[in-house]
RNA sequence: GCGCUCGUAGCUCAGCAGGAUAGAGCACAGGAUUCCUAAUCCUGGGGUCAGAGGUUCGAAUCCUCUCGGGCGCGCCA
């Protein structure tokens, strides 16, 4: 189809340039790729532009050349001046026929399309701390994340889908010591839960398990309450919570495996809370093992083969101003632990070395100062800067029945990503997620995303699935017939404006694909799917029936909805959405 | 204070590698079912694209400033 634009186009450029009696060469070339995804009638509007500047001229006189010069072409039906567009002209359906063939064809769950530049790409999305359970903001992260991974590996590129998990740190000696103190009230004890530790109900159920497997603390674990201070005011709890880990590493033998218990328990429950949700990283990578692997060596190697660090107070320091980041980092403190930071550009050197073209980030928008951080790091190691992509993500808030719900992590009143999921269903959450666009906050309504009546858009699309799904049981309940093949040689006699409408959506796919990974934008195809079932409810609501007595007729248009319905399961595919058979 | 980001219909948002008349959905008003599912369709009203300058043949889109929201500025992770 593109091509067969591009052809006709360039031979209006040469009329024009006849006909103007300027040189061909001053006048720019025809060029759609800026176009992509634009309908098929603004392509020659743009040409008209295009060709209007350099000849000085009114756009439309320029588009009225073009108009006298098109219908010279054999294949092109009808063109007028109308519309926002005011050039719009309509191909004949037979070029569509060779799309909607090869669509009903590859009836596959992914069509597979061929990239013009095809890249590895690393794409890390969610990457919750694993001391909890993912509440609803992780949920955006996760359908978004997924949904790009597949759209860019429909576009043609290879994807691995990656998970970093922060299990290093402070953070997962306060969940050990959260547990703990959970299992000890469990077994009677009074200690008291510091303000800095876990609170969620997880907690107990965790502690709960770690006791039936492993019995009771003992004496030793108590123990720790004897040595540990107050628990003071705001400023000691801090102090108060490092003297409760000290004693237990100190004290205890099995501080380390209960810390293990924990990490594995929660981590556990993520990934099953991702794969009910439709959501599969190929790899749960450890923050852990880049220490105890060479990965933070081979790093710090790197930055200091490059003289880009140096010493100060003890610690180490990366030179990141001069790589427009606006401080210098410590990668290395006083007391030589590493730092989180010195641990990312690790990692993110580790993915480069894992030969990867383009690493996806997919972070919170809380994030953005680290972007160009994590960039510099790459760039003093020697990689390329532009091989860093990063996508921030809006938080979401959810509302129920026009009235916000408050969250909260550390005080565990928050709604996790289950409770939602069990609320709203997954396929309206996972589209509900990622229909409006990634940098921009999201309004979660639950009682909409509930709704199983027209306000929800899920059902909108889902029911013009199961209409035509509908169609095609009556068709065999009736028994009348379907011959494909000759559908498909059939499609040209399609010709009302609701059937024109649908094969030139159905044309546009790829292109939507395409676009939609290449922005990063999953929404771009929510809002073509969405258009796509509104043509088809109009176009069912408005034509004759399509199941026509009269087999010819009965063949193409059944032909047109079966492809329509391809698209429909596809697109939805993509999104992490069912396509239901009967609603 | 510095930095990033956003501001489009009553509400929720598309459109932002510059194109002529800024689009959906919801809400509101009215209509369609002897017929493949009315979870649908058709018609209608509704806008100073936060404001002011600038670049250009042309700006919601690019640049500057102002106003207003969100977020970030640890030898935490």
């Amino acid at each position: 189809m593109k091509e067969t634009i591009i052809e006709l186009l360039s031979a209006a450029r040469d009329h024009i340039a006849e006909a103007r009696h300027v040189s061909i060469a001053d006048l720019p070339a025809v060029e759609l790729s800026r176009t992509r995804d634009q309908q098929h009638g603004d392509f020659a509007s743009n040409l008209a532009l295009q060709l209007a500047r350099p000849l000085r001229d009114n756009p439309r006189k320029i588009a009225e050349a073009l108009i006298d010069a098109l219908p010279a072409h054999s294949d092109v039906d009808k063109v007028e001046i109308a519309g926002p567009g005011f050039l719009n002209f309509f191909l004949n359906a037979s070029q569509s026929t060779a799309v909607v063939a090869r669509i009903i064809e590859q009836e596959t769950d992914f069509p597979q399309l061929t990239a013009a530049a095809p890249q590895r790409y690393l794409v890390e999305y969610v990457s919750a701390n694993p001391t909890g359970p993912l509440h609803v903001g992780h949920g955006r992260h996760a359908a978004y994340g997924a949904t790009i991974a597949n759209l860019l590996r429909c576009a043609g590129h290879e994807v691995h889908e990656e998970y970093y998990v922060n299990d290093a740190g402070r953070q997962m000696d306060i969940l050990a010591v959260s547990t703990l103190i959970r299992a000890l009230q469990e077994c009677g004890s009074e200690i008291a839960l510091p303000a800095a530790g876990y609170r969620g109900s997880y907690i107990r159920d965790i502690a709960a398990d770690w006791l039936k497997q492993h019995g009771e603390p003992g004496l030793k674990a108590a123990a720790l309450l004897d040595s540990a201070p107050e628990d003071g005011d705001d400023d000691r709890k801090e102090a108060y919570v490092d003297a409760l880990i000290d004693n237990a590493e100190q004290h205890w033998g099995g501080f380390g495996t209960l810390r293990t218990f924990a990490k594995d328990a929660i981590l556990d429950d993520i990934r099953d809370d991702l794969a009910e949700f439709g959501v599969k990283p190929d790899a749960f990578f450890s923050e852990a093992s880049l220490t105890t692997g060479d990965a933070l060596d081979v790093a710090l190697d790197a930055l200091r083969k490059n003289d880009v660090v140096y010493e100060k107070q003890g610690a180490l320091w990366f030179r990141a101003t001069d790589f427009d980041d606006e401080k210098d980092r410590v990668v290395v403190r006083d007391n030589g632990k590493s730092t989180y930071f010195a641990s990312d550009i690790a990692y993110h050197l580790n993915k480069r070395r894992r030969g990867f073209d383009v690493l996806l980030d997919v972070l919170g928008s809380d994030h953005h100062g680290y972007v160009a951080r994590v960039r510099a790091g790459l760039i003093a190691m020697g990689e390329p800067g532009d091989s860093l992509d990063v996508q921030l993500i809006q938080f979401v808030s959810l509302y129920r029945g026009g009235e916000k719900v408050a969250m909260g992590t550390r005080s565990g009143n928050f709604v996790t990503l289950r409770d939602l999921r069990n609320e709203v269903g997954n396929d309206a959450a996972r589209l509900f997620y990622i229909m409006r666009s990634h940098d921009q906050p999201l309004d979660f309504d639950l009682e909409l995303a509930k709704s199983n009546t027209k306000d929800n858009p899920v059902y909108y699309i889902q029911y013009a699935h199961a209409r035509i799904a509908k169609i095609f049981r009556e068709a065999a309940e009736q028994s009348l017939t379907w011959d494909r093949d000759a559908g498909i040689a059939g499609l040209p006699e399609l010709t009302s404006s609701y059937e024109i409408a649908l094969l030139q959506s159905l044309d546009r796919f790829a292109d939507i694909i395409v676009s939609a990974a290449d922005k990063r934008a999953p929404h771009i195809l929510v809002n073509y799917l969405r258009d796509l079932a509104a043509e088809l409810h109009s176009y069912y609501n408005n034509s004759d029936k399509i199941l026509e007595d009269e087999a010819p007729v009965r063949n193409r248009r059944l032909t047109l909805i079966a492809a329509v319905r391809v698209v429909l399961r596809n697109g939805l595919s993509i999104l992490g959405v069912s396509a239901p058979e009967r609603m």
